[in-house]
DNA sequence: ACATGTGCGATTGTCAACAGTTAGCATTCG
DNA sequence: CGAATGCTAACTGTTGACAATCGCACATGT
């Protein structure tokens, strides 16, 4: 049987309103205005408060209660925790990746890797970092467990959406780690060192944190 | 300045809901029909969609699209999620505790770990079930990560809700696990020794594990 | 000048009704 | 007798309208 994934209207609508966030045609702070959204995607508000209510969950908008909802404008604390998360999650990740690898999951690694190098070198940043995501939530679905990949994947948007609007201001953030830091979290699930790895990932995100303390010092 | 918590229509009705299925009141796979609970708790559908969009987001419910939603039958496989993506987060969470807990919530977890012994050995499960989930919200706050902590939540949520329909199935369920086994993670974040933290955490989580493996051998 | 009260516009929360889809059952045809 | 087809009831997806609430600006009084 095929699956043929017919969308919601809300779905169509989130996906739209999504990529509109991460591009930044949406800046951060922008009002989400029901009725305005509504009119613009020829809907009626009901699919347009589902949308926002899924992008909320993913923490791309932020909802107060009877103001509206509006674009996340993400600081410096949601960094960190994001990160921390993303962290946590990924070291049970590959601890349990290890295991479970195959040849594919390893091309696909080793082609994302290359491509995140290839983009930064391009000068394309936000590619790079959607190669990096990608790279990231490979071994987090070689981990076989739909709850956690759903949790990467929703952290993943929140971390585009922070590089994003965090670069506007702080031009030192137009970097992606040196590929060999990532290059060894994937050398050692294939090497089903599952303690290597965990270490390897400790040190991606150590390194990451170093370099954003790195700049919040010398901007 | 006073936090009130005015709730919306269907924050009410997702927490009335959320009782009733996690006391059992409705079974898991139970139908829950929008139209059927607008006019039981004497709402329109809007808000009972919002209820349950919430849930879903919990995990409580499922919803299949143009089919309607009903409670969550979880099996083996989401227990086993349930548990590695729970011990992933409370592994970074106990890092992150062990710089910041104080007196108080060292207190508190002391209270929840006698709380737990005391109801089990009163014979009350649910009761020492939640003393315990609140045990491990203690540290998890303590990380001092608002998205972390709401993760943990919502994961909680799901093991209550497992546990119980689990327990109507094996009786072997009826159990918690020695009090020492989270006492050490107690006392390792006490004596601020993060390795050991995250140790007694893995160490807790396989202990279960092993004791779920244990009654999938012997049922 | 400052604090307090009031009216207005904007926007969300809520509701009731319509249209499309689904699962189940009866019916028909081979 | 079995499989395919056509109905039917139930339910969700979606819509448009109404009511409640909030922020803001202006007016009022001290």
């Amino acid at each position: 049987m095929v699956q043929l994934d017919h969308k919601q209207l809300w779905e169509t609508v989130a996906d739209r309103l999504r990529d509109e966030i991460l591009d930044g045609h949406l800046p951060a702070g922008a009002r989400l205005v029901e009725a305005d959204l509504a009119s613009r995607f020829g809907v009626s508000r009901g699919p347009i408060r589902d949308a926002l209510a899924d992008l909320s969950r993913s923490g791309l908008v932020v909802d107060l209660p009877r103001r509206g909802t509006s674009v996340a404008s993400l600081r410096e604390q949601d960094l960190a925790e994001v990160y921390e998360v993303r962290r946590a999650l990924e070291e049970g990740a590959v601890r349990m990746a290890i295991a479970r690898g195959t040849a594919e999951d390893f091309a696909e690694m080793d082609r994302l890797l290359a491509a995140t190098e290839n983009a930064y070198h391009a000068g394309s940043l936000p590619v790079a970092w959607e190669a990096d995501m990608a790279f990231h939530r490979v071994y987090c679905r070689m981990a076989g467990n739909g709850r956690l990949l759903e949790l990467v994947d929703r952290l993943a948007s929140q971390t585009l959406l922070l590089m994003r609007t965090a670069l506007a201001e702080h031009a030192s953030l137009a970097w992606t780690p040196p590929v060999e830091v990532p290059r060894r979290i994937a050398d050692a699930i294939r090497a089903r060192d599952g303690e290597g790895a965990v270490r390897a990932v400790a040190n991606h995100y150590q390194y990451t944190e170093d370099r954003l303390a790195g700049r919040a010092k010398t901007d």
